[in-house]
DNA sequence: ACATATTTAGACCGGCGGTCTAAATATGTC
DNA sequence: GACATATTTAGACCGCCGGTCTAAATATGT
C-alpha cells in the first residue's frame, strides 16, 4: 500500500508536460479498450516508456487508469465548475437541476472524449473497482443533490437514499448510452424532445407517490 | 461460423450427464469470476478435460459461456413458467405485472445460483456480447410486456419504446443488486415495504405523463 | 481386417500484467 | 574533481492466459 503513494508522489513530482504525455496515450488506449482489454505493454511501447520506468510511477495498470480517470474528472469539473443548487421551492428544485443537467449533458455532448470514457467506466466493474473512491465522492454529490430534493418536498423519502440514487444514476446512465447510440439518427428537434420527455421520466419516478395510482400505497418516511 | 455450429451440434449430442457435468464446473468457475476473468484452463483442468477436447466441443471460451448461461434460463424458465398477460384494465395490467414480478423475484430470492450468473451477465460487456442471441430473446420479452401496457394505457407512449425498456430494466438491475447487497440488514418487514414502494416507483415512471408536474409538458406520442 | 471418420492429447504460440536485478544517472559532500 | 549514496531506467524473466495445430488413439462401417 505503500508503493501506490509512493508511486502516486513521484508521478505528481513528474514535470506537467511528460505527465500529460503519458496520460494522453494511456488514455486513448483505455478510451478504445476500457481497462481490461487495454494493453499496458502497448501503451508503454507507444510511450516510450520501459517497465521499470511504468511501475516505478504506477503501482499498476489500475493505478494508470485511475490517473488517467482523475485528470479527466479535473477537466469535466472544470468546464462544469458546478455550484451546490439552493432551491426556493419545489419547482425551483427542478428548474435548478434541469439547468444543471442540461448543462452536463451539453458539456459532453461537445466533448467525445470525456463522454467515452465516462462510458466505459460502467461498462466494466473492474474499472469502477480501480477508481473507487473517486466514484465515491461523485455519487455522494448526487445523492446530495437527491437529498437537498427531499429536504425541499421535491423528492419522495420512503426509499433507502442510497437506493433511489442509484436507481435514478443507473437510469441516466442508459438514457446516456441510448442517446450515445441513436444520436446520428434523431433530428435535433426529436432528440431535444425526448431529452425533455427523459426528464419529466425522472422527476415522475422521484416525486414523493401520492398514494393515488394503482399500486401505490400510504408511504411512511424510511428510516435507516 | 460454421465451425461454431459444428461445435453446438456435438454439444448437443454428447451424453446429458457428461455436459452436465461439464456445465457444472464451468458454471461455477462463471459465477465466481464471470465471463472475462474467468479461466477456461482451470475449468479444463477440474473437468478434466484436454484443449482439444474442449475446442471440440465449444468454440472458444465464450460459447462456453453461452452454453452455461442458456442451460440456466432453461432452469428459470421452468421455475417461473410464465405466460403472456392479458390485462382488462389499467389496475389489471400493473396487478398481473405486480405479480409476475413478485413470482420471478421470490424465485430468484431462493436461488442464488440462478441470481447470481444473472447479474454477473451485466457486469461485462462481454459476457453480454457472447450471449447476445439470448439477450435479445429475454429484451424482446420486456418490451412487449411494456408494450402491452403502452396499449392498454398504463405505460406512456411519449418516448421510443426502446429508450424506455432499457431505462426501467436498468433500474431494475439497480434495484435487485442493493437489495442483494442490504438484504442481511434488513428486516423482512422492511424489505417487504421498500419492495412495494420500489414497484410505485417503476409505476410512477413508465405512467403516462399527465402534463401537470412541475416539468412535463404536454406529450405527443412517439413515431419513429 | 482394413480404410475411414471421429475424437482426444498436449505441445506450442504470441501476448498479457507484473517482478526483479543490474546498470545508468543524478545528488550531495569533501 | 572524486567519491559515496540515492534515485531512476532498462529489459530479461515469470507464470498464466486463450487459442491453434498435429499426431495419435479410438470408433465406425464394410
Amino acid at each position: 500500500m505503500d508503493q501506490r503513494r509512493q508511486a502516486r508522489v513521484r508521478l505528481r513530482q513528474l514535470p506537467d508536460q511528460q505527465r500529460a504525455a503519458w496520460l494522453d496515450i494511456a488514455e486513448e488506449e483505455f478510451r478504445a479498450f476500457g481497462l481490461e482489454r487495454a494493453s499496458l505493454n502497448r501503451i508503454l511501447t507507444r510511450a516510450a516508456l520501459s517497465k521499470g520506468q511504468a511501475y516505478y510511477y504506477f503501482a499498476d495498470k489500475g493505478e494508470l487508469y485511475r490517473a488517467v480517470i482523475e485528470r479527466a474528472i479535473s477537466e469535466l469539473a472544470g468546464l462544469i465548475n458546478a455550484s451546490p443548487i439552493q432551491p426556493e421551492s419545489v419547482a425551483d428544485y427542478w428548474q435548478q437541476t434541469a439547468t444543471l443537467f442540461g448543462h452536463v449533458t451539453e458539456v459532453l455532448k461537445q466533448n467525445d472524449r470525456l463522454a467515452e470514457l465516462g462510458r466505459g467506466i460502467y461498462r466494466e466493474a473492474a474499472a469502477q473497482a480501480a477508481i473507487a473512491d473517486l466514484l465515491d465522492a461523485l455519487h455522494t454529490q448526487f445523492e446530495r443533490l437527491i437529498e437537498t430534493g427531499q429536504q425541499i418536498g421535491a423528492i419522495r423519502s420512503d426509499l433507502p437514499l442510497t437506493l433511489l440514487t442509484e436507481m435514478a444514476f443507473a437510469a441516466a446512465r442508459e438514457a446516456d448510452r441510448w442517446f450515445a447510440l441513436n444520436a446520428q439518427t434523431l433530428h435535433p428537434q426529436d432528440a431535444r424532445a425526448i431529452n425533455h420527455r427523459v426528464f419529466s421520466l425522472f422527476a415522475a419516478m422521484l416525486a414523493p407517490s401520492d398514494g393515488g395510482d394503482a399500486s401505490a400505497q400510504a408511504s411512511k418516511p424510511y428510516k435507516e
